[in-house]
DNA sequence: GTATCAATGATAGAGCGAATCCATCTAAAG
DNA sequence: CTTTAGATGGATTCGCTCTATCATTGATAC
């Protein structure tokens, strides 16, 4: 019944004085501005000016209308500039979901700058998955799956964005840290440690003790990387992660990195996307950055 | 560019899951909102929905949209509400002018009750006008006047709602209390307190004083009739007012009064209105209780 | 005063455009 | 295979805006 043209319509005289001036600033005749006018008024019941001569005066009614339009014209107004800046792909909220707990370091590196170059744009991680991170990137849960675990399905697509090699941690002074390189056997008689997730998610796992056939003598978790090194630099085990992260903390930390086997664990980074999310342009902008930052860090 | 629909559109499809749910609760075709919404997000230049085989999922951008609608609609709607009550004339403020100091205290036996009744109606009170009560009138500055000199005009009416006397009073012990009435030249050796207001507004003056020749011996003024009163019971002066207030006061304070002249001074309160506001309820409500207040306290 | 002119709002009628409807199609889910 | 939901095309109708004109008012000059 009150629609936004009467709201406008109302401030328009307000401002300018007469029907005839608003009509200018609205684009239409003074007839049609008459025409609407008198059709709100009848809907209304009430009149919005009372007409003395060639004078328009506000009635409670107008007043009160004017007051609406004040309130609700500056949120169309500013909803619809929110609005192209979405179209536009300069604002929005992206959603990362992370796959790969030590990923946190690297993916600190990307975000930083990145909400630097897009201040309208806000990142939220998140870490569980009811369905898995590939679910959460179908069901639009997240925008952006940061993974070691590329799953290749129609509708997505993913990206390496950075290289590394999975190694172990272990205390400087460790008798093991004189070694080249691990076998699997070496860590019968040893605590690892690692992040708390399925064993079958865990690659010093898939790739290197099940292939043996071998298991540490314990496996213990933890949440934080920092803890989790902590405790190998006390001796209380040993930990898998990739290179990068390890000789990042061994500058602060008494702690040997080792090759896991003579020709070590590659493992790299992916970024997923859904395919039809490429007009979102803070989304292709976040992925080039992580391309860019592997490079520079090579 | 957002239209009031689009609004309700988007709440109703939130609400009802389905474009042709929502059709339903809008009394419109499935055919009819499939249009619209194309053409709005053709016009915001991005999706609001996702289709998803049946299934609608909101974007951002729709999320958006979905907080501008219920922000945007509640107001929309309460306004609706607030017009209409005051096409009614249940709700609006009913803002009284005074031309009349002492006719504060009968106005407050009015507008006590008239609250009760219009919970919805604020009264406002104005004392003060450019161009007298008539000129504020006129000028929408005030809706009711209410004065002790109707000024009868094309456009405006006044109608009497309260007779009273206008009598003198003066300190219990004063020597001329035990007169039956005073005249003129009795106030030559007195002091005379007044309102603030010129002296051709003063019925004193213009029904008494004036046509004697006499003047007081000093005159002073005062704002508050309580002040005014205490003065006079100190034997500071004598003061003019209506009977019906100067008894009132009489009962807590030394105080007589005395009828000016022989036949004394004959008042009467208007209510001054503007002719074309008959369909004010509220207004009309007003003054039939200044009516029937008069009627009930003779 | 009064005659004239400019400016404003109201109104009638015509025309056009946009919103809606109906019918039908396509796609997905059970 | 049926049901259900959304998309689409074309016809229709409704209503908005325009043009043209009138009425009223306020200003100005005589």
């Amino acid at each position: 019944m009150i629609e936004r043209i009467h709201l406008k319509l109302v401030k328009a005289v307000q401002e300018h004085g007469s029907l005839t001036a608003a009509a200018k600033e609205l684009f239409v005749t003074q007839s049609a501005l008459s025409h609407t006018v008198r059709k709100l008024e009848d809907n209304l019941g009430t009149k919005i000016w009372l007409r003395e001569g060639r004078n328009l005066r506000l009635t409670q009614a107008g007043n009160y209308l004017i007051n609406i339009a004040n309130r609700v014209l500056p949120l169309l107004e500013h909803a619809e500039d929110k609005l192209k800046q979405i179209s536009h792909g300069e604002r929005g909220t992206l959603r990362i979901g992370m796959e790969c707990h030590p990923c946190y370091q690297w993916l600190l590196k990307i975000v930083s700058p990145f909400l630097h170059s897009w201040p309208d744009v806000d990142v939220d991680v998140k870490q569980k998955f009811q369905f898995g991170g590939v679910g959460a990137l179908l069901d639009y849960e997240i925008d952006l799956l940061v993974t070691p675990d590329p799953f290749y399905k129609a509708g997505l697509s993913f990206e390496p964005v950075f290289d590394y090699e999975q190694v172990l941690v272990l205390p400087k002074d460790h008798t093991l840290a004189k070694r080249k390189y691990l076998q699997a056997a070496d860590l019968r008689d040893l605590t690892l440690l690692t992040y708390p997730v399925a064993t079958d998610r865990l690659d010093i796992y898939t790739q290197f003790l099940n292939p043996a056939g071998v298991n540490p003598k314990k496996h213990k978790t933890s949440e934080t990387t920092e803890i989790m090194l902590q405790m190998v630099a006390c001796n209380r085990g040993v930990a898998a992660m990739p290179r990068w992260l390890a000789e990042e903390y061994s500058q602060k930390l008494p702690l040997s990195v080792l090759r896991l086997g003579r020709a070590g664990i590659a493992k790299q980074i992916f970024l997923g996307t859904r395919t039809n999310d490429g007009e979102i342009q803070y989304l292709d902008a976040f992925v080039e950055m992580a391309r860019n930052y592997k490079l520079s860090s090579k």
